[in-house]
DNA sequence: CTGAAAGCGCTTACAG
DNA sequence: CTGAAAGCGCTTACAG
């Protein structure tokens, strides 16, 4: 007994088949299930790796099965949106529930957090099995990267050039424009700015679209105001302080950010008008920042829960079974408005 | 030709090695920069391994190496706390900045959503190579189940039977207490509640140390209330109305958890009274909780960013370095109060 | 400087 | 029903 104690090495199925008398082959069939194995034995295996604590290796498992059981969420959304000062937001709303929906099935999710383009590359060193990306633009750097090495994902909302094999959950980007801007409208307001970001995401097309086909008969005529994604509240107020001075006959705005509603109605504000007074204001996404808001937002619940969920499970079905050609994907929820003091009449 | 095109399995080593000319080994030293290789033979490997699109298979490094470069961050607190109504908080925000700042390091860093014990035995069948816990309890299951497995983990705060050599980042919570009580005691507050959780936490115990400390000398006389964690806003707006009604003479109430201080925001209201008018409040972390709340609330500026980016350094050199005895930790930022309206005089 | 061989810890055809 | 053997794709002593 002299020399220090080493430590205990971990024990693995060789232990178990020397422990329960048996061979490997016979311990992974009998623990794992799989195989014909006598009641007995496989009692006899069970007490053995029970007796000496076995637990099979998730890395020996990986290997062997080319599954880590661990899939990530990710976005190309510039940090001060997807995170925010507080790094919270659309980003973590989805990643929390998505985690939860992963863990169930086994799998562990894990947080690829907004990266500059150089480092995509850190993407494909890890064992990822498979991706959920959030809200795709043209082009997305992500996307580009997933499909050229071959990794299983399901984009959060369709990306505007889409390949017709790609696995999307749908974020409903036109009932959605539709509730907002037709909020505004059945409000009354006359001249509605349209504030959305400088990337070509899909629910911007949408906000556009909409936004057009109403504008005629609501007599709307502005031009749709774009604000770097990069520059968060900041850059909304600007854009819409610069707008405010070009026409001062705006009365409603539509901001698709979050970030950028609060810029917008701190633009309001200083320009001596009120919200919602003299301009109503409303965005998108019905997350904390519209809620804590000042006054409070109306916005979109997107039903982002149950949305993070169908995209996981939709991941996993693809990635256990890569070769599937059903591509049909549950409903998202509907959409539904949640009107506050910022469009009241 | 004839049959299907067979999906192109990808490249392994040896497809490098046969492409190069060389051995496996010499590949491999070739890539990783290990051993030495002529530099000749090293650049005709790296031209092959590019010709070719050779990627090192991550879940073969990681049965060799023992890592699988995942780490994860877990929370024995209860989801209402720990992810709230919309998902985020204390929690999410330290999940965000440890993701940033493990991926920066070339690992990836999971999310492991607070789960009922029964679901403990999951985060070890996940090959994990260690693990952040957020404000464990005495008697954490996280961490005892980390233990167990002699998986390495950090806590964020140290638990009130934190082990000697347990690694811990510190969340200062005796200066945190004496920030905010002495905050009420300097307004002058007569009578001052203290609001915990029901878990036994290191940051509740500081809470109601200081407590007691200037409790005499302020004239303070209320015993500490306590309020299910798992009951969120609800459970502390119950809790303030009961002991609004036992002792009316209160006039200051420090809320441990953010959810619990929107709740006493409204049992105040709730009772005829005004905020910071009858009772200030004030609460520990400054989330977004506490700054939507009306009145915003007084809270306490954790540093949380900088505090997940000290534990996933010291927990990534725990897993470089199993053996290393050094376990000292870099102070964490200090704690700042961020006074708000529900505390002005 | 280069390579043959062992081995990380499993699972899965394949024989018996 | 049970087991010997191959193999997932690497890395690392160890020889040469």
């Amino acid at each position: 007994m002299t020399g220090g104690r080493t430590r205990p090495k971990r024990p693995t199925i060789a232990d178990v088949a020397a422990e329960a008398g048996v061979s490997r082959t016979t311990v992974s069939h009998g623990l794992s299930g799989s195989g014909r194995v006598d009641p007995q034995t496989r009692e006899r295996v069970r007490a053995a790796a029970a007796r000496i604590g076995y637990r099979p290796s998730p890395r020996a498992q990986a290997l062997r099965s080319g599954r880590s059981h661990v899939i990530a969420v990710a976005s190309s959304m510039h940090p001060a949106i997807a995170g925010g000062a507080a790094h919270l937001g659309f980003f973590m709303e989805i990643a929390a529930a998505a985690a939860e929906r992963g863990f169930e099935q086994g799998y562990v999710l894990a947080l690829v957090p907004p990266v500059t383009s150089d480092r995509f590359g850190a993407l494909t060193e890890m064992a990822l099995d498979g991706v959920l990306v959030v809200e795709p633009s043209a082009g997305d750097p992500v996307v580009d990267r997933l499909r050229a090495e071959r990794i299983p994902f399901v984009t959060v909302g369709r990306a505007p050039d889409a390949a017709e094999e790609d696995l999307v959950v749908d974020l409903n980007v036109e009932e959605t424009a539709r509730l907002m801007l037709g909020h505004l409208r059945d409000r009354g307001c006359r001249q509605v700015l349209l504030l959305v970001g400088d990337q070509d995401r899909e629910s911007f097309r949408a906000a556009r679209q909409v936004w057009r086909e109403l504008a005629p008969d609501a007599g709307w005529d502005i031009e749709a105001v774009t604000a770097a994604e990069s520059g968060g509240e900041a850059a909304g107020e600007a854009a819409v302080r610069d707008a405010l001075t070009t026409r001062p006959d705006i009365d409603g705005i539509a901001a698709w950010v979050d970030a950028f509603a609060v810029g917008a109605v701190r633009a309001v504000t200083g320009s001596g008008r009120t919200v919602p007074g003299d301009v109503a204001v409303l965005t998108r996404y019905d997350g904390l920042r519209a809620q804590s808001c000042e006054p409070r937002l109306t916005a979109v619940d997107l039903g982002l829960g149950p949305i993070a969920r169908i995209a996981v499970d939709l991941l996993l079905d693809r990635i256990e079974d890569p070769e599937r050609l059903d591509r049909t994907t549950p409903r998202s929820p509907a959409p539904r408005l949640v009107q506050r003091e910022s469009t009241a009449s």
